[in-house]
DNA sequence: CTGAACCTTTACGTAAACGGTAAGGTCTGG
DNA sequence: CCAGACCTTACCGTTTACGTAAAGGTTCAG
Protein backbone atom coordinates (compact mmCIF):
# COMPACT_ATOMS: atom_id res chain seq x y z
CA UNK A 1 0.00 0.00 0.00
CA UNK A 2 1.25 3.58 -0.90
CA UNK A 3 3.63 2.33 -2.38
CA UNK A 4 5.12 5.44 -4.58
CA UNK A 5 4.35 5.23 -8.17
CA UNK A 6 7.64 4.97 -9.80
CA UNK A 7 6.39 4.86 -13.30
CA UNK A 8 4.91 1.60 -13.90
CA UNK A 9 4.72 -1.53 -11.43
CA UNK A 10 7.59 -3.89 -13.03
CA UNK A 11 5.61 -7.38 -12.54
CA UNK A 12 2.62 -8.89 -11.70
CA UNK A 13 2.71 -12.67 -10.79
CA UNK A 14 -0.24 -15.32 -11.45
CA UNK A 15 -1.46 -17.53 -8.93
CA UNK A 16 0.87 -20.65 -8.24
CA UNK A 17 4.18 -18.24 -8.24
CA UNK A 18 2.54 -16.43 -5.79
CA UNK A 19 1.42 -19.85 -3.88
CA UNK A 20 5.46 -20.86 -3.97
CA UNK A 21 6.03 -17.05 -3.23
CA UNK A 22 3.99 -16.78 -0.10
CA UNK A 23 3.94 -20.70 1.02
CA UNK A 24 -0.01 -20.97 0.65
CA UNK A 25 -1.71 -22.78 -1.27
CA UNK A 26 -3.59 -21.61 -5.16
CA UNK A 27 -6.30 -22.48 -3.18
CA UNK A 28 -5.89 -20.54 0.42
CA UNK A 29 -5.18 -17.11 -1.93
CA UNK A 30 -8.74 -17.45 -3.49
CA UNK A 31 -10.50 -18.74 -0.88
CA UNK A 32 -8.92 -15.03 0.88
CA UNK A 33 -10.48 -13.61 -2.04
CA UNK A 34 -13.86 -14.97 -1.37
CA UNK A 35 -13.95 -14.15 2.19
CA UNK A 36 -12.77 -10.49 1.33
CA UNK A 37 -9.43 -10.67 2.86
CA UNK A 38 -7.41 -9.68 -0.54
CA UNK A 39 -8.06 -9.36 -4.61
CA UNK A 40 -5.74 -9.55 -6.79
CA UNK A 41 -3.85 -6.07 -8.23
CA UNK A 42 -5.49 -7.06 -11.61
CA UNK A 43 -6.81 -9.45 -13.72
CA UNK A 44 -4.99 -10.50 -17.49
CA UNK A 45 -7.47 -10.11 -20.48
CA UNK A 46 -8.53 -13.85 -20.15
CA UNK A 47 -8.99 -13.33 -16.32
CA UNK A 48 -6.10 -14.61 -14.83
CA UNK A 49 -5.31 -13.32 -11.45
CA UNK A 50 -2.23 -11.04 -11.41
CA UNK A 51 -0.75 -10.01 -8.11
CA UNK A 52 1.54 -7.13 -7.38
CA UNK A 53 3.91 -6.73 -4.85
CA UNK A 54 2.01 -4.90 -2.05
CA UNK A 55 -0.62 -8.31 -2.40
CA UNK A 56 2.34 -10.41 -1.62
CA UNK A 57 3.33 -8.27 1.55
CA UNK A 58 -0.64 -8.44 2.52
CA UNK A 59 -0.44 -12.33 1.63
CA UNK A 60 2.52 -12.65 4.00
CA UNK A 61 1.15 -10.94 6.62
CA UNK A 62 -1.89 -13.14 6.82
CA UNK A 63 0.20 -16.30 6.77
CA UNK A 64 2.12 -14.55 9.84
CA UNK A 65 -0.79 -13.57 11.42
CA UNK A 66 -2.24 -17.07 10.76
CA UNK A 67 0.43 -19.69 11.48
CA UNK A 68 2.45 -17.71 13.88
CA UNK A 69 -0.27 -15.81 15.68
CA UNK A 70 -2.54 -18.16 15.45
CA UNK A 71 -5.52 -15.78 14.34
CA UNK A 72 -8.43 -17.02 12.95
CA UNK A 73 -9.62 -15.55 9.46
CA UNK A 74 -12.28 -13.51 10.67
CA UNK A 75 -9.69 -11.89 12.85
CA UNK A 76 -7.61 -11.11 10.36
CA UNK A 77 -10.16 -9.65 8.56
CA UNK A 78 -10.46 -7.45 11.51
CA UNK A 79 -7.13 -6.69 12.00
CA UNK A 80 -6.54 -5.56 8.89
CA UNK A 81 -9.71 -4.10 7.63
CA UNK A 82 -11.93 -4.89 4.69
CA UNK A 83 -10.65 -5.47 0.88
CA UNK A 84 -13.34 -2.91 -0.38
CA UNK A 85 -11.45 0.02 2.08
CA UNK A 86 -8.24 -0.50 1.43
CA UNK A 87 -8.82 -0.77 -2.47
CA UNK A 88 -10.65 2.22 -2.06
CA UNK A 89 -7.90 3.84 -0.19
CA UNK A 90 -5.39 2.67 -2.62
CA UNK A 91 -7.24 4.15 -5.84
CA UNK A 92 -7.97 8.00 -4.03
CA UNK A 93 -3.91 8.02 -3.33
CA UNK A 94 -3.51 7.21 -6.47
CA UNK A 95 -5.46 9.76 -8.11
CA UNK A 96 -4.77 12.41 -5.84
CA UNK A 97 -2.46 15.52 -6.94
CA UNK A 98 -3.59 16.88 -3.07
CA UNK A 99 -0.78 17.14 -0.83
CA UNK A 100 -3.01 17.36 2.00
CA UNK A 101 -5.41 14.47 0.87
CA UNK A 102 -2.28 12.02 0.59
CA UNK A 103 -1.01 13.02 3.87
CA UNK A 104 -4.13 11.93 5.26
CA UNK A 105 -4.24 8.76 3.50
CA UNK A 106 -1.21 7.91 4.50
CA UNK A 107 -1.40 9.35 8.06
CA UNK A 108 -4.41 6.76 8.84
CA UNK A 109 -2.33 4.10 7.54
CA UNK A 110 0.02 4.72 9.85
CA UNK A 111 -2.60 4.65 12.53
CA UNK A 112 -4.37 1.13 11.26
CA UNK A 113 -0.30 -0.43 11.65
CA UNK A 114 -0.16 1.15 14.85
CA UNK A 115 -3.84 -1.12 15.72
CA UNK A 116 -1.79 -3.52 14.55
CA UNK A 117 0.71 -3.81 16.74
CA UNK A 118 -0.88 -3.27 19.37
CA UNK A 119 -2.99 -6.40 18.88
CA UNK A 120 0.05 -8.17 18.14
CA UNK A 121 1.88 -6.84 21.12
CA UNK A 122 -1.49 -7.81 23.24
CA UNK A 123 -1.33 -11.24 22.30
CA UNK A 124 2.47 -11.63 23.24
CA UNK A 125 1.41 -10.28 26.79
CA UNK A 126 -0.92 -13.38 27.10
CA UNK A 127 1.47 -15.42 26.42
CA UNK A 128 3.77 -13.83 28.19
CA UNK A 129 1.69 -14.28 31.70
CA UNK A 130 1.00 -18.03 30.49
CA UNK A 131 4.80 -18.61 30.49
CA UNK A 132 5.11 -16.97 34.19
CA UNK A 133 2.36 -19.17 35.03
CA UNK A 134 3.94 -21.59 34.20
CA UNK A 135 6.98 -20.87 35.81
CA UNK A 136 5.57 -20.75 39.17
CA UNK A 137 4.23 -24.38 37.85
CA UNK A 138 7.85 -25.37 37.86
CA UNK A 139 9.04 -23.49 40.88
CA UNK A 140 6.46 -25.65 42.61
CA UNK A 141 7.78 -28.68 41.74
CA UNK A 142 11.13 -27.73 42.27
CA UNK A 143 10.59 -27.06 45.63
CA UNK A 144 8.60 -30.37 45.53
CA UNK A 145 11.82 -31.84 44.55
CA UNK A 146 13.78 -29.82 47.94
CA UNK A 147 11.66 -31.11 50.25
CA UNK A 148 12.07 -34.92 48.91
CA UNK A 149 15.83 -34.26 48.85
CA UNK A 150 15.58 -33.03 52.44
CA UNK A 151 13.94 -36.16 53.64
CA UNK A 152 17.00 -38.23 53.42
CA UNK A 153 19.01 -35.90 55.88
CA UNK A 154 16.51 -35.00 58.16
CA UNK A 155 14.71 -37.07 61.18
CA UNK A 156 13.01 -39.35 59.14
CA UNK A 157 9.75 -39.04 60.76
CA UNK A 158 6.89 -40.97 60.01
CA UNK A 159 4.79 -38.44 58.25
CA UNK A 160 4.31 -34.81 57.55
CA UNK A 161 1.65 -32.87 56.38
CA UNK A 162 2.83 -29.12 55.30
CA UNK A 163 5.63 -28.14 53.48
CA UNK A 164 7.10 -26.03 56.43
CA UNK A 165 9.63 -27.91 58.45
CA UNK B 1 -0.20 -33.47 38.96
CA UNK B 2 2.46 -34.20 41.83
CA UNK B 3 0.06 -32.89 44.69
CA UNK B 4 1.26 -33.76 47.85
CA UNK B 5 -0.80 -36.06 49.64
CA UNK B 6 -1.73 -34.06 52.44
CA UNK B 7 -4.16 -36.61 53.57
CA UNK B 8 -7.17 -37.06 51.18
CA UNK B 9 -8.11 -34.25 48.51
CA UNK B 10 -11.42 -32.54 50.17
CA UNK B 11 -13.28 -31.69 46.69
CA UNK B 12 -14.29 -32.68 43.61
CA UNK B 13 -15.87 -30.92 41.28
CA UNK B 14 -18.86 -32.21 38.79
CA UNK B 15 -18.50 -30.94 35.18
CA UNK B 16 -21.02 -27.92 35.53
CA UNK B 17 -18.95 -26.96 37.84
CA UNK B 18 -15.81 -27.34 36.36
CA UNK B 19 -17.25 -25.43 33.15
CA UNK B 20 -18.02 -22.35 35.54
CA UNK B 21 -14.91 -22.52 37.21
CA UNK B 22 -12.84 -22.87 33.87
CA UNK B 23 -14.81 -20.70 31.79
CA UNK B 24 -15.28 -23.36 29.14
CA UNK B 25 -18.54 -25.66 28.30
CA UNK B 26 -18.97 -28.78 29.21
CA UNK B 27 -19.36 -29.68 25.70
CA UNK B 28 -16.26 -28.50 25.43
CA UNK B 29 -14.76 -30.00 28.36
CA UNK B 30 -16.25 -33.98 27.58
CA UNK B 31 -14.48 -33.27 23.93
CA UNK B 32 -11.41 -32.67 25.35
CA UNK B 33 -12.04 -36.09 27.07
CA UNK B 34 -12.99 -37.61 24.32
CA UNK B 35 -10.07 -36.14 22.02
CA UNK B 36 -7.62 -37.92 25.06
CA UNK B 37 -6.56 -34.39 26.74
CA UNK B 38 -7.64 -35.21 29.88
CA UNK B 39 -9.38 -37.60 31.90
CA UNK B 40 -11.65 -36.80 34.90
CA UNK B 41 -10.05 -37.73 38.55
CA UNK B 42 -12.74 -39.68 39.46
CA UNK B 43 -16.39 -41.12 38.12
CA UNK B 44 -18.98 -41.14 41.15
CA UNK B 45 -21.26 -43.93 41.55
CA UNK B 46 -23.19 -43.21 39.00
CA UNK B 47 -20.61 -42.44 36.74
CA UNK B 48 -20.67 -38.47 36.86
CA UNK B 49 -17.30 -36.80 35.85
CA UNK B 50 -15.26 -35.23 39.38
CA UNK B 51 -12.40 -33.37 38.24
CA UNK B 52 -9.93 -32.54 41.10
CA UNK B 53 -7.70 -29.56 41.58
CA UNK B 54 -5.34 -30.85 39.24
CA UNK B 55 -7.74 -31.10 36.30
CA UNK B 56 -8.89 -27.62 37.23
CA UNK B 57 -5.15 -26.84 36.15
CA UNK B 58 -4.76 -28.44 33.14
CA UNK B 59 -8.21 -27.19 32.01
CA UNK B 60 -7.16 -23.48 32.92
CA UNK B 61 -3.88 -24.01 31.15
CA UNK B 62 -5.62 -25.97 27.97
CA UNK B 63 -7.65 -22.79 27.55
CA UNK B 64 -4.83 -20.64 27.34
CA UNK B 65 -3.37 -22.58 25.05
CA UNK B 66 -6.13 -22.72 22.87
CA UNK B 67 -7.84 -19.20 23.64
CA UNK B 68 -4.77 -16.89 24.49
CA UNK B 69 -1.65 -18.59 22.32
CA UNK B 70 -3.98 -20.14 19.54
CA UNK B 71 -2.87 -23.66 19.36
CA UNK B 72 -5.30 -26.15 17.67
CA UNK B 73 -6.26 -29.05 20.44
CA UNK B 74 -3.88 -31.45 18.26
CA UNK B 75 -0.53 -29.37 18.96
CA UNK B 76 -1.80 -28.77 22.45
CA UNK B 77 -1.77 -32.48 22.91
CA UNK B 78 1.51 -33.21 21.65
CA UNK B 79 2.49 -30.05 24.11
CA UNK B 80 0.71 -31.65 27.14
CA UNK B 81 1.78 -35.58 26.44
CA UNK B 82 -1.12 -37.93 26.17
CA UNK B 83 -3.21 -38.31 28.98
CA UNK B 84 -2.77 -42.20 29.18
CA UNK B 85 0.99 -41.67 30.10
CA UNK B 86 -0.37 -38.63 32.59
CA UNK B 87 -2.67 -41.07 34.42
CA UNK B 88 0.62 -43.59 34.31
CA UNK B 89 3.24 -41.14 35.81
CA UNK B 90 0.70 -39.96 38.84
CA UNK B 91 -0.03 -43.32 39.82
CA UNK B 92 3.53 -44.47 40.27
CA UNK B 93 4.03 -41.16 42.04
CA UNK B 94 1.26 -41.84 44.46
CA UNK B 95 1.98 -45.36 44.83
CA UNK B 96 5.74 -45.23 45.34
CA UNK B 97 7.42 -44.89 48.52
CA UNK B 98 10.91 -44.92 47.00
CA UNK B 99 12.48 -41.51 46.98
CA UNK B 100 14.67 -42.37 44.18
CA UNK B 101 11.77 -42.81 41.90
CA UNK B 102 9.47 -40.18 43.18
CA UNK B 103 12.58 -37.92 42.74
CA UNK B 104 13.13 -39.19 38.92
CA UNK B 105 8.61 -38.82 38.38
CA UNK B 106 9.05 -34.93 39.45
CA UNK B 107 12.40 -34.48 37.84
CA UNK B 108 10.67 -35.61 34.83
CA UNK B 109 7.67 -33.22 35.35
CA UNK B 110 10.13 -30.33 35.32
CA UNK B 111 11.69 -31.48 32.32
CA UNK B 112 8.54 -31.30 30.30
CA UNK B 113 7.19 -27.75 31.94
CA UNK B 114 10.83 -26.52 30.19
CA UNK B 115 9.73 -28.32 26.98
CA UNK B 116 6.38 -26.11 27.55
CA UNK B 117 7.87 -22.98 28.10
CA UNK B 118 10.21 -23.20 25.43
CA UNK B 119 7.39 -23.46 22.78
CA UNK B 120 6.00 -20.76 24.36
CA UNK B 121 8.88 -18.52 23.89
CA UNK B 122 9.02 -19.60 20.38
CA UNK B 123 5.79 -18.57 19.93
CA UNK B 124 6.24 -15.53 21.85
CA UNK B 125 9.49 -14.74 19.69
CA UNK B 126 7.53 -15.20 16.02
CA UNK B 127 5.47 -12.79 17.48
CA UNK B 128 7.49 -10.47 18.13
CA UNK B 129 9.30 -10.96 14.33
CA UNK B 130 5.91 -9.96 13.32
CA UNK B 131 5.81 -7.30 15.42
CA UNK B 132 9.17 -6.07 13.93
CA UNK B 133 8.43 -6.38 10.37
CA UNK B 134 5.00 -4.49 11.07
CA UNK B 135 7.29 -1.72 12.66
CA UNK B 136 9.62 -1.64 9.40
CA UNK B 137 6.34 -0.98 7.47
CA UNK B 138 5.45 2.04 10.01
CA UNK B 139 8.87 3.25 9.60
CA UNK B 140 8.54 3.25 5.89
CA UNK B 141 4.96 5.03 5.80
CA UNK B 142 6.84 7.36 8.23
CA UNK B 143 9.18 8.50 5.64
CA UNK B 144 6.73 8.51 2.94
CA UNK B 145 4.85 11.22 5.25
CA UNK B 146 7.81 13.11 5.33
CA UNK B 147 8.26 13.13 1.86
CA UNK B 148 5.04 14.41 1.07
CA UNK B 149 5.92 17.10 3.81
CA UNK B 150 9.26 17.61 1.60
CA UNK B 151 7.40 18.37 -1.75
CA UNK B 152 6.00 21.71 -0.35
CA UNK B 153 9.04 23.68 0.68
CA UNK B 154 11.45 22.21 -1.50
CA UNK B 155 11.52 23.21 -5.32
CA UNK B 156 8.27 21.35 -7.05
CA UNK B 157 9.87 19.86 -9.18
CA UNK B 158 7.19 18.28 -12.21
CA UNK B 159 7.60 14.32 -11.03
CA UNK B 160 10.85 12.55 -9.16
CA UNK B 161 11.05 9.01 -9.31
CA UNK B 162 13.64 8.35 -6.39
CA UNK B 163 12.86 8.65 -2.92
CA UNK B 164 16.35 10.39 -2.74
CA UNK B 165 16.21 13.94 -3.75
C1' DC C 1 -1.13 -26.56 -34.42
C1' DT C 2 -0.97 -29.37 -30.66
C1' DG C 3 -0.26 -30.96 -26.09
C1' DA C 4 1.43 -29.86 -21.58
C1' DA C 5 0.96 -26.69 -18.18
C1' DC C 6 -1.19 -23.12 -16.82
C1' DC C 7 -5.66 -20.69 -15.52
C1' DT C 8 -10.97 -20.12 -14.64
C1' DT C 9 -15.59 -21.14 -12.00
C1' DT C 10 -18.51 -24.42 -9.70
C1' DA C 11 -19.33 -27.71 -6.66
C1' DC C 12 -18.98 -31.36 -3.62
C1' DG C 13 -16.03 -33.45 0.29
C1' DT C 14 -13.62 -33.22 4.80
C1' DA C 15 -11.27 -32.53 9.38
C1' DA C 16 -11.53 -29.82 13.51
C1' DA C 17 -14.06 -28.12 17.18
C1' DC C 18 -17.54 -27.86 18.87
C1' DG C 19 -23.45 -26.90 19.56
C1' DG C 20 -27.85 -28.94 20.33
C1' DT C 21 -31.06 -32.34 21.36
C1' DA C 22 -33.00 -36.73 22.49
C1' DA C 23 -33.66 -40.51 25.66
C1' DG C 24 -32.75 -41.83 29.84
C1' DG C 25 -30.65 -42.21 34.79
C1' DT C 26 -29.65 -39.54 39.51
C1' DC C 27 -30.22 -36.41 43.36
C1' DT C 28 -32.32 -33.16 46.41
C1' DG C 29 -35.68 -29.96 48.61
C1' DG C 30 -40.54 -29.46 49.80
C1' DC D 1 -42.61 -39.09 46.34
C1' DC D 2 -41.89 -36.12 42.84
C1' DA D 3 -40.49 -31.91 40.22
C1' DG D 4 -36.56 -29.63 38.80
C1' DA D 5 -31.90 -29.63 38.19
C1' DC D 6 -28.39 -32.22 37.62
C1' DC D 7 -25.86 -36.03 34.98
C1' DT D 8 -25.00 -39.85 31.18
C1' DT D 9 -24.26 -41.57 26.13
C1' DA D 10 -25.40 -41.08 21.35
C1' DC D 11 -26.02 -38.85 17.44
C1' DC D 12 -26.82 -35.34 14.09
C1' DG D 13 -25.88 -30.38 12.65
C1' DT D 14 -22.78 -26.32 11.87
C1' DT D 15 -18.86 -23.32 10.93
C1' DT D 16 -14.21 -22.72 9.43
C1' DA D 17 -10.70 -23.44 6.29
C1' DC D 18 -9.62 -25.43 3.22
C1' DG D 19 -8.81 -30.16 -0.49
C1' DT D 20 -10.10 -32.13 -4.69
C1' DA D 21 -12.14 -32.86 -8.91
C1' DA D 22 -14.80 -31.63 -13.02
C1' DA D 23 -15.43 -29.02 -17.24
C1' DG D 24 -13.62 -25.81 -19.81
C1' DG D 25 -10.55 -21.65 -21.56
C1' DT D 26 -5.35 -19.81 -22.29
C1' DT D 27 -0.44 -19.83 -23.30
C1' DC D 28 3.58 -21.35 -25.18
C1' DA D 29 7.39 -24.42 -26.63
C1' DG D 30 8.34 -27.51 -30.14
Amino acid sequence: MFSTPTEASPRLLRIQEVAAETGLTTRSIRYYEEIGLLKPAARSEAAYRLYDVDDLERLRFIRGLRDDAGFSLAEIGQLLEDEAARVRIRERFRASHDRAERRALVSDGIARIDRQIATLRGKVERIEAMIRETETRRAHLEGHLAEIDAEVTATPAPARRGSRR
